[in-house]
DNA sequence: GCCAACGTTGGC
DNA sequence: GCCAACGTTGGC
C-alpha cells in the first residue's frame, strides 16, 4: 500500500466534483515524474487531494480504483490516466500553512516540489497529516 | 499581478 | 546531447 497526494486547481477540478462523479479518472497528466508515479499507483492506494493556488489545502482522501491506461483525452500514447473515487473528506482541511509548520514534514516532496501534480507520500507524513485534519 | 522554479522544446 | 529560450504552475 503506498500513499500519494494529487494537486487540483478546484476551479477546474475539485473535490466536490470528484464526490458528484463517484469514479473519475485523472487526466491531463503531463508531466514525466508525475505520470510515473500514477504508473506506480495499485488499486487501494489512497491519496491526499489538495486544492491549490486559492485554497492551498489537502481536503479529502480519494482512493485509487483503477491502475493506469492509456489517457483518453488524448493521442499521444506517452500519457496514462488512473482512476479515483472519494474515499472520505477531511473533518479540517489542513493547509500548506499547517504542513509548513510542522517540523516532521520539512522533507515532503510536497515543500520541495511545489509543482509536480502528483508526488508520493510516505506513511508517516500521511498518518501525522491524517492527524492533523482531526484534531 | 508578479516572479521564482522548473519542465519542455528546439536549434545547433 | 547540450543548453538557451520559453511556457506553465503556483505561492506570495
Amino acid at each position: 500500500m503506498n500513499y500519494w497526494l494529487i494537486k487540483s486547481e478546484p476551479n477546474t477540478y475539485s473535490w466536490d466534483d470528484l464526490v458528484a462523479k463517484g469514479t473519475d479518472h485523472w487526466d491531463g497528466v503531463r508531466n514525466y515524474a508525475a505520470r510515473n508515479n500514477m504508473k506506480a499507483m495499485k488499486v487501494g492506494d489512497l491519496a491526499f487531494f489538495y486544492h491549490s493556488v486559492k485554497e492551498k489545502a489537502i481536503v479529502g482522501i480519494a482512493e485509487c480504483v483503477k491502475e493506469y491506461y492509456p489517457d483518453p483525452t488524448t493521442d499521444d500514447d506517452r500519457w496514462v490516466v488512473v482512476d479515483f473515487s472519494p474515499k472520505q473528506k477531511l473533518e479540517k482541511p489542513v493547509t500548506l500553512e499547517d504542513i509548513k509548520a510542522d517540523d516532521r514534514l520539512q522533507d515532503m516532496d510536497f515543500l520541495r516540489l511545489s509543482r509536480l501534480s502528483v508526488q508520493s507520500v510516505k506513511k508517516e507524513e500521511f498518518d501525522i497529516i491524517l492527524e492533523k485534519s482531526q484534531s
